[in-house]
DNA sequence: CTGCATGTTAGGTT
DNA sequence: CAACCTAACATGCA
């Protein structure tokens, strides 16, 4: 559920309470979410220190002292609640994390256990991205950098931008939002967009992310922030779950077909499949 | 019961 | 090598 809007909230929002805080221990469910056993996460935690909390695409990172890092990813239905201490644990608590002298803990809940906590040791910046290894950031890419890293690109331009590879941060919801106010076709061939539509993409993403930030992201199934708040997106996406009813700037009905094994929602006339000019 | 779900990746095919 | 599709992961919801 938490594109880069979401878990830029939540990043935001731990680091405003949680930085300087040193781990304690906790509780950890073995289990294919965590990364080496329980007994070893915690005891490499303990009296470690968060020195910064930060994002990397849709990863997590609580960077620690002994230049460890702890990598969270929230997968499709993962959620981090900061609550009260002592908290009780929900059905998918898979791990709760204690600080010193701090009377909050930190909840890591996922039902489908599709998220991921990992424990990484790096040097340097290099050995993170090599591990990570994610395209540039969505927000933070150049607009003619966006145009060259397309060059040559012959996917669909919706299976371009879901590949974390070729840009880290979007998912299904804002990649349609994204092509529609950008006007382009989801079918599209990436590398035969003109210039000006290239443009036209990279600008409408940016928008479209920062606006989703402000917004806290979007709620449109059950993703929370790290209080358990939703967020007000939802209200302003413009073809995302909205098959069949009509286009907010057009009132063409919406479409939706499986696009790269997901569920892609886009205007016809907004979002021509043809160069408009040519018909 | 069926179908679907905001993410990622492995494996097979074209 | 590039790109496509499907399945798999596990659970909840309409």
């Amino acid at each position: 559920m938490p594109e880069l809007p979401e878990v830029e909230t939540i990043v935001r929002g731990l680091a405003r309470k949680m930085t300087g805080l040193k781990f304690s221990g906790g509780t950890i469910r073995p289990g294919k979410l965590i990364e080496a056993s329980p007994e070893a996460m915690l005891n490499t935690l303990r009296g470690k220190k968060i020195l910064s909390i930060g994002r990397r695409g849709k990863h997590i990172l609580f960077h620690l002292t002994g230049q460890w890092i702890l990598v969270i990813h929230l997968g499709m239905t993962g959620k981090l609640q900061f609550l009260p201490h002592p908290n009780r644990q929900e059905k998918h608590t898979h791990a709760i994390f204690e600080f010193q002298d701090h009377p909050w803990e930190l909840h890591f809940i996922d039902p489908r256990k599709f998220g991921r906590i990992r424990f990484l040791r790096v040097a340097c910046k290099e050995h993170l991205e090599g591990h990570l290894r994610l395209g540039p950031e969505a927000l933070e890419i150049s607009s003619e950098a966006f145009i060259h890293r397309v060059r040559g690109k012959r996917k669909r331009i919706k299976a371009l931008l879901l590949d974390q590879h070729f840009l880290a941060g979007l998912g299904n919801i804002y990649i349609d939002e994204i092509l529609h106010a950008a006007g382009i076709h989801p079918l599209k061939i990436a590398c035969t967009l003109s210039r000006k539509a290239l443009l036209r993409l990279h600008g409408e993403m940016r928008r479209i992310l920062q606006k989703a930030i402000q917004s806290k992201g979007t709620s449109v199934r059950n993703y929370r922030d790290e209080t358990g708040s939703p967020g007000k997106f939802q209200k302003k996406l413009k073809v995302y779950s909205r098959e069949g009813q009509p286009c907010r700037s057009c009132r063409s009905l919406i479409l939706r077909k499986v696009i790269a094994g997901r569920s892609t929602f886009f205007c016809p006339r907004c979002q021509p499949e043809r160069n408009p000019q040519l018909k």
